[in-house]
DNA sequence: ATGGTTATATAATATATGTTATATAGCAGT
DNA sequence: ACTGCTATATAACATATATTATATAACCAT
């Protein structure tokens, strides 16, 4: 048999590079193998169709975003870096981020669930003794910056992304401080 | 010449009706002609193409949108009640939610932006005497709570809609006093 | 070297959308 | 009643996408 030119590696990395630079609705056969330069024959022997692709490119957006932020984490300051990391990711992953947060259903039913979804629990404990709070008292600032930052990361996800880095880290920071006052 | 059976009024009427109620990516040709029970024809006969309507579209759910939030808008807790109603908006017209803030770009470049986009200037001017906060103060919690709600919002539109109104009256109420107390 | 397996290419098919061309038929004015 | 204008219908055309069918050609085993 021939040997293979076209792995399916290559098929998710060029799908997956589309997703990000020209944004998900781009993730179509021709852009892929027009890209990769072959037909459309080896998106087919790797994948059944192209639903099982575009959930592949999201699993692999999701892997993306959780690098992205872990590597921008500060040990002291953790709510605050997480924070600005996932506005960071808004700003300059903008089509990743679309993907991810502004498109597919992800079934919340409660800020308790966001707090479990999203949360870092080694985070909370650490920063608890740190402010010598109760670590419910933790949870409700967590909770309540996921939520800010989402608003910020969203306004600037949707509305061109232009407002400054120092801008938004200004904002984050006063809203975690005015959080963290109000547990007083 | 023949009396006019479908009006330019049944055919925006119908074609909101579909972005309403099924989402914006449903607004196409054959879907209004449908509805209505006509061919395309009365429908290029009033607008030059489907890109024209949808912008009508557009502009019909953003008065829709102002019209919902002022009928819910309270003398008494003006920023409280406006949050509240935003929120509302996210969980119960989510369709045109997503069509009004999470798709079409908007162009903010500043935080100060949205308070010119957004703010109700007149409110701002009462409510400063009313806490004895100046201008200036009021604009930084208004921002705040600008963007506090539209993480509340997006989470719920974009999650599937199952927080109650109490939680996120709750959450909104906290994020407002926390705003306010920051002020101090 | 030859034949068979299979990776890939080419091309056909299906569906969804928008747009345009042609046909029909209802009403107003004479 | 006839003529002509025009609102609407029917149908053709164009494009974009996914999917499937057929053809080709490269490589391994014999």
């Amino acid at each position: 048999m021939p040997k293979q030119r076209i792995t399916k590696e290559m098929i998710l990395d060029v799908a997956f590079k589309l997703a990000r630079e020209k944004g998900g609705e781009h993730v179509v056969l021709k852009n892929i193998a027009a890209e990769i330069g072959c037909s459309v024959q080896p998106i087919y022997s790797y994948y059944d169709n192209m639903e099982t692709l575009k959930e592949t490119v999201f699993g692999a957006a999701m892997q993306f975003y959780n690098r992205f932020i872990y590597s921008r984490v500060d040990a002291d300051g953790i709510l605050e870096s997480m924070a600005r990391a996932n506005v960071a990711f808004a700003k300059y992953e903008t089509n990743l981020f679309k993907l991810l947060f502004l498109q597919k259903l992800n079934g919340l039913n409660s800020f308790d669930d966001i707090y479990e979804w999203m949360g870092d629990k080694q985070a909370a404990t650490q920063l608890a003794e740190k402010l010598s709070l109760t670590e419910n008292e933790i949870k409700e600032i967590y909770i309540m910056l996921i939520v800010f930052t989402h608003g910020v990361a969203t306004m600037i996800a949707t509305g061109g992304a232009n407002i400054s880095d120092e801008e938004s880290a200004s904002v984050l920071e006063k809203a975690y401080r005015a959080f963290v006052k109000a547990q007083t």
